[in-house]
DNA sequence: GATGAATGAGGCTTCATTCAT
DNA sequence: AATGAATGAAGCCTCATTCAT
């Protein structure tokens, strides 16, 4: 303690937005206090809204920087499947992962951000998923998907990283692999 | 005077549970106030913490009086998948269906009732679901059918019954047979 | 101290109100809190809220029951002059009067309860003024005649009881009848 | 560098000062914030407490360099009803007219400047109307006028700008001129 | 035993002002 | 000397809970 931080508008700033973001995708919306932000980013309070305005749109700025779902989609759409079942299986066992599902997920009940949130689901995750997929139903399918993997994320932060354990990884992905497979295809 | 009115307070009583039932199905735990509850029921505030104590343990009461998936699990272990299916493909158009699946799902980021929240959904839905499976990794494929259900959940409490309009229900319901499919057998 | 106060909530509800009908009708909206008010009332701040919402919804429930101009009008449209030139005269050096006068005139710069001002400022005093009034330009008689008492408050306020001291009571009572006689009749 | 530059210093003293001359006037001592005359001034924060001090000093500045009541009293004296006459008229309708009225009335809730104001109301306003009158009673008389005359601006505040519509202009100020008169003359 | 008034904690936001650069 | 980031106080409002009647 005691290290000097320069007055710098631009990295308090990024702190803040830092400390939004970790807050935000770790706890979900209504349980993050901007007292707790503040503290998290080590900056006054009052800043917070200086910089960000309400907490509402401190959240919609997290939600833009977070983009979309990073490059989990972007690979063919043959490896799809698998590629999501990595990453759901990833997320599943260690909460890491892409922090845009973690704060979509875990903020779904604030009915302040209910826009935002649907907004973003569509354009981060579902939309995607659905222009990546071709065949009949594609909506459909890119929505069972969307589903399972927030399902996936609600059900790790209710029973924690081991609902699946003593499973070995490579079960795990196998079966989500089928399973994506029975949803994408 | 003085007369002990078991009736009234019987009565009471099933009021407040059916009312906190209700609203914490409907709008989830953090956005549920004891006022609210109180309203519904039109019943005395108090006599919510005098009966149930804090709001915390009246959850406690609602999510244990709900009991299981109803119905839904009860068949044999060939006809899950479509059963299942067409359940979550009934919520995903209605939001009716089983009451203890909103409430978990749309409660699960509150700290306060995390471990209310774990234990019911391994009891209610994880539980019955992996004890119906025969064969390898029960638990696995429970754990990702019982994510899927959540998942629906979330994405029509964000995007609306519309998330998969306008495909026909049928479509729908064989695309999640086809997927449950996949996982539970 | 320590006289015990029964639990009474038209009581509370009273205190609160006359309170806050006090307060704003010497202080003015802006600079009446409501920390201020509870002190006042000796009540918990948070009854403020739950009894009549947000502190305009207060302000506004003290001036609709304010009712009008007292008495003053309510003469003989000859003994109009007189009878507001005593009022505006007792206003000047006793800050005694209607209290709807003293609200409105103290409030006006608040642009968060502007229109509650302006509705009664033409309930209250414009409008029963103007009706009042037979003869041509009713409504410009009625307006600098308002505009004479709303002033009086404010110079009142300003400079103190005794702007017009020494004079005697009786020179400007003969004064403000003139003034008000010009434009009256 | 190092050297003086009292060219610019002056100018954004000036710039300031001007700023919050229009806001004060516009909006009132309570609803100016300090930021808002930054931007207006378009000029450094801080560099108005470095100029000026408090908020309460950059007011009192401001209503120094005011002056009294511009050109209208300057007139000889029988000719003073019908100069205040069209002023308060003018006053009424358009919100021109001397930033010193409309400074002073919609502050004049603020205690934390109440002597500011009282004194400059009694030397810019009153004191000079004053001085103006011959005959007996003159501070009553002034005082009348002085009271019509912020009761005017308060009126046109609240109301707005039709108060007196759809009366025409010409008769709104020949009843003024009459009721100045009565208390003039 | 039943009622609902009262309480204290804590949430978000905004302001004038100060202090490090 | 000038800049603007940082601060602390204060405002309004809402909630679960307790306590007097």
């Amino acid at each position: 303690m005691g290290e000097v931080r320069p007055r710098d508008r631009e990295s308090t700033r990024r702190r803040i937005l830092e400390a939004a973001r970790r807050l935000f995708a770790e706890l979900g919306y209504e349980q993050v206090t901007m007292r707790l932000i503040a503290a998290e980013a080590d900056a006054n309070i009052a800043l917070i809204n200086r910089y960000f305005g309400a907490k509402r749109e401190l959240f919609a700025e997290v939600l833009a920087q977070q983009g979309r779902f990073p490059g989990v989609i972007d690979v063919e759409e043959a490896g799809l499947p698998r590629a999501l079942a990595e990453y759901v299986a990833d997320r599943l066992s260690s909460d890491s992962g892409s922090p845009v599902v973690a704060t979509l997920s875990r903020s779904s009940a604030s009915p302040e951000i209910h826009g935002l949130i649907r907004d973003r689901i569509m354009s981060a995750i579902l939309g995607p998923l659905e222009s990546r997929l071709s065949g009949p139903d594609a909506q459909v399918r890119a929505g069972i998907a969307t589903a399972l993997i927030l399902g996936t994320g609600t059900l790790r932060d209710l029973v924690g990283p081991d609902v699946m354990h003593p499973a070995d990884r490579e079960i795990v992905v196998e079966r989500l692999t089928a399973v994506f497979t029975a949803c994408l295809s």
